[in-house]
DNA sequence: AATTGTACCTGTCAGC
DNA sequence: TGCTGACAGGTACAAT
């Protein structure tokens, strides 16, 4: 489900309803959800905890305690964080309860169970191998046209590989990666490598713009996607490119195709997304 | 070293 | 109606 829009809905929307918040109380049902500990020594180290503030790290939240503590989850495909009241039905699929001083709760929720946490000190965020190899936020100071150009200079993999990479970029998934690619009108099996300046230009501004967008529409709900108060998402409406496939591209009128590419399905433009640029391999793919 | 395939899960939907 | 297979927002790890 969630990339990095959503996560940031997610946490802009935690924040505004749990800062300040003691846990009386940690329930956990699926004890593989939970990566640093055993159940009942994750349940006693947050039990007492004042929440600090919440953050965000590409596709990972971060729950920062005021003693120090940092509670990292990632909701992989069908994660949920909602913040409910103690006497509300827990729903199926419901795997952890954080129950607050107040009785209000925070409620994770995950359909397919791909989902994780991971408690440790604040200054330890590294230790969590996914955290430790992300690259740049895609909307922070330290991504910029010359490390896109110096990233992408030699790599034979394809754009679309390249961009699903978090070790690139942070935060981008296989939505934001078609629209930015779509918006760019760039074929997702071009060479990484093989991208004319102009091209490395529309795709720096059309990752950033996607990715803006996308915040401001509090994220896409395809399905399971909610914000910590339960809300959907509207930019599903916006979208160009993914899930259009059959249905006529915005710019041109041609109809947008499915394919997979990178092991995951891709929605292209034909006409606008062209793949040979003169300077590209002749290999048929 | 880099890239691709598979596994992890449940739910949904199209086709028969 | 079932049943089957493909597919779904992600990532870690094995295999090549």
């Amino acid at each position: 489900m969630p990339e990095l829009p959503e996560v940031e809905t997610i946490s802009r929307s935690l924040t505004e309803k749990i800062i300040g918040k003691k846990i009386f109380q940690v329930e956990v049902f699926m004890a593989k959800l939970i990566k640093t500990h055993h159940v009942e020594q994750f349940k006693a180290v947050l039990k007492g905890l004042t929440i600090r503030d919440i953050a965000r790290r590409g596709k990972y939240l971060i729950i920062n305690f005021q003693e120090g503590w940092s509670l990292v989850v990632h909701l992989r495909m069908t994660g949920q964080l909602v913040v409910r009241q103690a006497q509300d039905e827990i729903i199926k699929h419901t795997h952890a309860v954080f129950t607050f001083e107040d009785k209000t709760q925070l409620r994770f929720i995950d359909i397919r169970q791909f989902g994780t946490m991971h408690l440790v000190m604040n200054d330890k965020l590294d230790e969590i191998s996914g955290i430790q190899t992300l690259g740049p936020e895609p909307l922070g100071e330290d991504f910029t046209l010359p490390y896109l150009i110096s990233a992408l200079a030699g790599k034979k993999t394809k754009i679309k590989a390249f961009l699903l990479d978090q070790k690139w970029i942070a935060g981008l998934g296989n939505i934001y990666v078609d629209e930015a690619l779509f918006q760019a009108k760039i074929h997702p099996l071009k060479e990484a490598g093989n991208l004319t300046r102009t091209e490395i230009e529309r795709l720096f501004h059309a990752v950033r713009e996607t990715i803006k967008a996308g915040i401001e529409h509090r994220g896409t709900t395809l399905k399971d996607y909610v914000d910590a108060e339960g809300n959907k998402g509207t930019f599903q409406f916006r979208l160009k490119a993914y899930g259009r496939s059959g249905q006529a591209c915005s710019t041109c009128g041609s109809l947008i195709i499915r394919e997979k590419v990178a092991g995951r399905s891709s929605h292209i433009c034909p006409k606008c997304q062209i793949l040979d640029t003169l300077d590209n391999n002749m290999v048929t793919e």
